[in-house]
DNA sequence: GCCGTTTTCGGCCCGACTGTTTTCAGTCG
């Protein structure tokens, strides 16, 4: 029963007790704790065995013991008692956008519909219509949301959706009356996948923004579409709500837009302790007279609040550490000096050293760690040793040329291999100023064995670095089944610094890992990972989850000058 | 089901949009 196993049985809980009808604030407790315990970061196992289950937020005596039975027995009575009164079928037509819980216990208790399959027959058997606050329109809905549903490729990369951003707010910006426009939501938190895309604009008129809005290109299907708010779904399925107010509510509206909702019901409800009540539109005193906010720091600042970075509006805690005054001090993308990983044509990457170097100077980086992948990993043509010591003369020759203005170090991406060795010899890693070592084999070995690969990597005095320590690939590959406690444990006693890669595929580090690494004093590394001369900007992504796990500047190796990375490197 | 410098009971964020309705329920974010 990992933290996971036990979420995804609180949240399913919280579907079959909505279905039933059973009070609001009783189904968002269940699904609260289920979000909590994703979150954690640390095995739920081991909270349970401290005795420590309630000190979780969202967890109460009743949760409390039902994780204890849970870790116990495998099982949960409770539970099993909701699935037999609720067929899995049912619940799962909550799936169908415009389905909610009341609509899937209508169509089951009506109709006798248990499965996503007898609700599309029934709708186009005419058979919804009749119901009970349905109609033609409604029976319509149902079959679109089912369509939709089967097209639904999932979530997209962070990537992706940073660059499907772009491509609204380019033509959206240039219409009349647009002041301010910005991505919200999650994408604005930066988490590592994107479900719909949300963008907000301040304008003085709603009308011409969102009319050009409505007849874009990439807008396929018009899903709703009122005086304030429009969707659409593109073509390739993602939905994309627009939101448009007047600029003396940009602050209100933008912090409600960016969410999460989590974050907005916990702030909301500590608006209505100081008196306010909080929307999108404004702080409204009990007096009914607004306070209207162009700034999002202003909503905070009137709420005795310092300003909350996006990427912390999780509800984890963030807003019981600024009411304390402790948010940490986020590093940010200016802060990094330095990168920790790029390729070159010496294996896989596009292009030269020298290309690789200018464009990391153009990035405003002031040094970058060269880490061509090493021979033992078949798929790219990788380093041999002689390989490995006559890529340092040329790096030494790039170096000359870049004048002392930028700074290449020497390093490698060692292979871990399939039996925890290292893929070069001891002699070979110590010329180099820093080595970056990681798995890409075997990553679905069992989890002691792999476990055990990762951790004698840290603990190989060469290695400065572990890059991307579960090697997953989110959407289309699950990490290394890797005790990622224990890696920290080790990497936290070595000294060793662990990798947030900042690949969008990649992201890995993930958030949480990095809040438990920061909370162990693990070293932290950056990495764009970059194969090519765009790669660079990818840091972006890897800062992003460095602030999402609460990362500081000191956290984060990058920000330190080459003097002092060589120096870190090169302690006892 | 959780939670508490107003509470151990009685609250629990707030509003847009749609469709089915003559005033509102359901869904979504």
């Amino acid at each position: 029963m990992d933290n996971r196993d036990v979420a995804a049985i609180f949240a399913r809980m919280a579907d079959i007790l909505a279905i039933q009808g059973e009070s609001y604030h009783r189904v968002m407790a269940y699904r609260r704790a289920a979000e909590n315990i994703v979150a954690l970061g640390r095995p739920l196992e081991e909270v349970w065995q401290a005795g420590e289950l309630e000190a979780i937020p969202g967890i109460g005596k009743t949760l409390a013991a039902k994780i204890d039975e849970l870790m116990r027995t495998g099982r949960l009575a409770a539970y099993e008692k909701l699935q037999a009164q609720v067929p899995a079928g049912v619940v799962a037509l909550l799936q169908v956008p415009d389905v909610g819980p009341r609509k899937a216990a209508l169509f089951w208790k009506e109709l006798g519909i248990t499965s996503i399959d007898e609700l599309e027959a029934a709708a186009r058997a005419g058979r919804l219509q009749a119901l009970p606050g349905m109609g033609a329109r409604s029976q319509q809905k149902v079959l679109d949301g089912i369509q939709a549903l089967r097209r639904r490729t999932g979530r997209m990369d962070l990537g992706t959706a940073w660059a499907l951003a772009q491509s609204f707010l380019a033509p959206l910006r240039d219409v009349a009356g647009v002041m301010r426009i910005a991505p919200a939501g999650s994408l604005r938190r930066m988490r590592e996948t994107v479900g719909d895309l949300d963008l907000l604009v301040a304008a003085t008129e709603p009308g011409p923004v969102m009319a050009r809005f409505r007849e874009l290109d990439q807008a396929a299907e018009l899903l709703l579409s009122g005086e304030t708010k429009a969707s659409i779904r593109t073509r390739e399925g993602v939905q994309v709500d627009l939101r448009v107010l007047s600029p003396a509510r940009w602050g209100t509206a933008l912090q409600y837009f960016t969410g999460s909702q989590a974050h907005n019901i916990h702030l909301r409800g500590l608006a209505l302790e100081r008196g306010f009540s909080l929307s999108e539109y404004a702080l409204r005193r009990e007096d009914g007279t607004e306070l209207l906010c162009a700034k999002e720091e202003e909503v905070y600042d009137a709420l005795g609040l310092p300003f909350i970075p996006p990427e912390l509006r999780e509800d984890r805690g963030e807003i019981e550490a600024a009411l304390e005054g402790r948010l940490p001090d986020l590093v940010a993308l200016d802060d990094l000096r330095g990168d920790f990983q790029f390729h070159t044509t010496w294996s896989d990457g596009a292009q030269s050293l020298l290309e690789m170097a200018r464009a990391a100077q153009a990035q405003g980086l002031e040094y970058a760690l060269v880490t061509d992948h090493t021979h033992g990993l078949g798929i790219v043509r990788g380093l041999t040793v002689e390989d490995v010591r006559s890529q340092r003369a040329e790096i030494d020759e790039v170096n000359r040329q870049m004048g002392g203005r930028f700074r290449l170090l020497a390093g490698v991406e060692v292979e871990v291999k399939a039996d925890g060795s290292l893929d070069l010899p001891d002699e070979v890693l110590a010329e180099l100023d820093l080595v970056v070592a990681a798995v890409h084999t075997g990553l679905r070995q069992e989890r002691e064995r792999v476990t055990g690969r990762a951790l004698a990597a840290i603990r190989n005095p060469h290695v400065d670095i572990l890059a991307h320590p579960t090697g997953r690939l989110i959407g289309q590959r699950e990490g290394a089944d890797l005790d990622v406690e224990a890696v920290l444990q080790a990497a936290a006693e070595s000294g060793t610094a662990l990798e947030i890669n900042a690949h969008p595929s990649r992201l890995d580090l993930n958030d949480v890992h990095v809040r438990r690494a920061v909370e162990l004093g693990v070293m932290l590394a950056i990495s764009s990972d970059a194969h090519n001369v765009d790669g660079f900007g990818l840091l972006r992504f890897g800062v992003a989850t460095a602030r999402r796990g609460w990362a500081t500047g000191a956290d984060v190796l990058n920000t330190r000058t080459v003097e002092e990375v060589l120096a870190w490197a090169h302690r006892s």
